[in-house]
DNA sequence: AGCACATACCGAGGAACCCTCAGGTTAGAG
DNA sequence: CTCTAACCTGAGGGTTCCTCGGTATGTGCT
């Protein structure tokens, strides 16, 4: 299912499809907030001021789309999980890193499924993205391995499959019943070693 | 956000209105065990060789027919429950019907989220049977907890949430590479109460 | 300033799917 | 056999997806 060239949006050369470009990029993203990623892409062209042959030219899928929208938050989570590598506590670095990251996955609904497929399949638009998250987490995941604190056979694979399942979870939950934290928490203190009480 | 009366589709009266009522509803087994819950509906009532109103004459809403077509495995997870309740272990029966839930939670894609849906959600098709089931999964936790195996302030709406998310991440995996079971593992193995080594 | 053309925009239109409803058909009780 | 409630049909209006041929325009070059 890999298919060819994975589409990255990138900024156009000309002065007015960067306007366009930036106007889809702001509605697109007002309305993945709203309705989530399968919003309407017409209304969100519409919305943009543009046609809908124009929104198709800068993002020729809706997954492009969502990469672009999402991109630099992504980048964010990786620049952070990189300013942690070398915490004293690895654990909480682990930990804090985690609720970001969980944070950021649910930013609207449905995202957390495309960045699930994006994860292992290349010719995905997100798939750099993900690749170089997953590479920042699997890091902070060593480090706390290494100092003993986070129990040794957990894999970054799945460290993934359990910040997007609880992100996830977050999506699901109406805006004031979010379980999420305490979920997060709960594994967090399942996968610590814990040789400090008698 | 609660639609007046949910429709839970019942068997019709006449001859005829049964056997398409039956067709319509192995086509869909089948086509959400394809393509997941968002199958089409049209492709589904061709299948089973009625037009499209006929369809829509027995199951109202798409939740409807999902509703019907997971109703009985549904019931078999809340029968195994109560057969689990008196169980001389409860933390094994516990971990079992938690296998068990969430082998039935990702039957197809989109199931879970429809399910987490209707859990809370009174006026949808499948909360009746969502909320028998979580009394069931409770009753466990329960049992567990009083034997102190488990700790004592997970509730069970927190296990639901567990569990829905280890389905979601179960449904997202390639068939080969299914990472649901360690997840649901250690979670276990997190939330029990360890005071047997020195 | 004027030209040329790569770049960008537009929106009609075919396809898929949703769901409704007015009118025709039929099973089955009496 | 009659009658009617139950059932079936499929055309059709609405939405969204995505493509593509035609058109407009920003920009570099002379």
């Amino acid at each position: 299912m890999t298919t060819g060239t994975p589409h990255i949006a990138q900024r156009p050369r000309r002065a007015d499809g960067r306007r366009n470009y930036d106007a889809i990029l702001a509605a697109a993203r007002k309305a993945f907030e709203a309705d989530g990623s399968e919003a309407s892409l017409e209304s969100i062209a519409a919305q943009a001021g543009v046609a809908i042959g124009t929104l198709y030219r800068h993002f020729p899928a809706r997954a492009s789309l969502v990469e672009a929208a999402t991109r630099d938050g992504l980048a964010d989570l990786v620049a952070h999980a990189e300013r942690l590598a070398s915490s004293p506590d690895p654990l909480l670095a682990l930990s804090e890193w985690m609720e970001r990251a969980v944070r950021h996955f649910s930013t609207f609904r449905g995202l957390v499924g495309i960045l699930a497929q994006s994860m292992y399949d290349e010719g995905t638009p997100s798939h750099a993205m993900c690749s170089a998250m997953h590479h920042g987490g699997a890091d902070l995941l060593r480090a706390a391995q290494a100092a003993g604190l986070v129990r040794a056979d957990l894999t970054p694979d799945e460290l993934f499959a359990v910040l997007s399942g609880v992100a996830w979870v977050r999506e699901q939950s109406l805006p004031g019943r979010d379980g999420s934290p305490r979920i997060l928490r709960l594994f967090l203190e399942g996968i610590t070693t814990r040789d400090r009480e008698p």
